[in-house]
DNA sequence: ACCTGAACACCGTTCAAGT
DNA sequence: ACCTGAACACCGTTCAAGT
């Protein structure tokens, strides 16, 4: 067989996307391969070769989507005027809810591994930085005599700082047993922080 | 061939955690295989699995020896009598220098993906609750007021909050161009938690 | 009793060969 | 030109068969 032309090479690229996510999903990261993939759409593994460098190739392209996703969510919320202090917990509801709604999609973010010399694609960058400046908008007005490297070196520990305690949390590597839930771990945290580096 | 018999069962334990961690210190867990195990300790693959329940088994022993090193240079630190601040700071930067000089293994413990249903055995868990002590311990002059469930409740927000630094830092997931290194963004952290968790 | 090694069902990736 | 499918070099895991 061969020369089926059934689809353009963009449409393959968007079903193989598709269907990428799909099988992470529901089986994760591990249960991800080419030739899933590929049957799923009603194509060769050969064909997937075509469209995407390799597999790493493809999975940076789903979580790029992933990480989009979560962005216009996060930026949603942070479209709607509030304190600084109640902007900043709900933009970490936001961020801790996408986790757990979708968490093997998003813990695909962080288990896939580059390797030691790869260089993350640009707009995989600049999807994160935007997500930063959601936050350090948000930070600006607790303090302001700080410099903007203060505001985004803050921004980026306090982020982190969430993004930890998700993870841990949702891949049951933290012992919770008896306190409560990653919201209210998550917003410890935060009150805290922000207590501390709040200027008055 | 067969009956060999070189070594003991426990012998033959020992040296597949061994060369497990040779293995993954130089190429990661993508990069550890039964098959590599086993030929670098002059077996057959089959051999590792009258030792191992199956190749999970091995990783968790492989973590398991991992948190117990990390746990014994955080306990010496925190031996030495320091105010409750630079014992939390001498703490934090303990866990980030252990992970930064044996990143591989450190991260090991993070990117070995439990199935849904797996319970942590019971050593593992109770060395996570040891790690956890410590932070505990350093937290509660500071919070003479507060309930051992806030404190707990603390520590762990705080230290997954450093963790998830260390690990977007070292994955290079965070995008700290201009910012400080690992051991700021830790302490910027750190400081802030605390001012705002100290009672005055 | 202890260990082997072949077998099974999977991988990612490539590329000559078919239409 | 487009896609296939067989090939290669790997996996984890099992288990009959050798000594």
């Amino acid at each position: 067989m061969a020369r089926r032309s059934d689809h353009t090479r963009e449409e393959i690229h968007l079903m193989a996307l598709e269907a990428a996510e799909a099988i992470a999903s529901q089986e994760g990261l591990s249960g991800l391969s080419a030739r899933k993939v590929a049957s799923k759409i009603g194509y060769t593994v050969g064909t997937l070769y075509l469209v995407f460098r390799n597999l790493d190739d493809l999975i940076l392209q789903v979580n790029d989507r992933t990480l989009s996703q979560l962005y216009q969510e996060m930026e949603r919320v942070s479209a709607k005027p509030k304190k600084p202090e109640a902007c900043i917990l709900a933009l970490s509801h936001t961020y801790i809810e996408f986790a757990s709604n979708n968490t093997a999609r998003w813990s695909m973010i962080y288990e896939h591994v580059l390797e030691d010399d790869f260089v993350l694609p640009a707009p995989f960058q600049q999807q994160v930085q935007q997500m930063f400046a959601l936050v350090e908008n948000a930070l600006r007005p607790l303090g302001k005599n700080k410099s903007d490297r203060e505001i985004a070196q803050a921004a980026r520990a306090l982020w982190s700082g969430i993004h930890g305690i998700c993870l841990l949390a949702l891949t049951r590597k933290l012992d919770i047993a008896g306190i409560d839930s990653v919201q209210d771990l998550a917003d410890t945290l935060t009150v805290n922080f922000l207590n501390g580096f709040r200027e008055n």
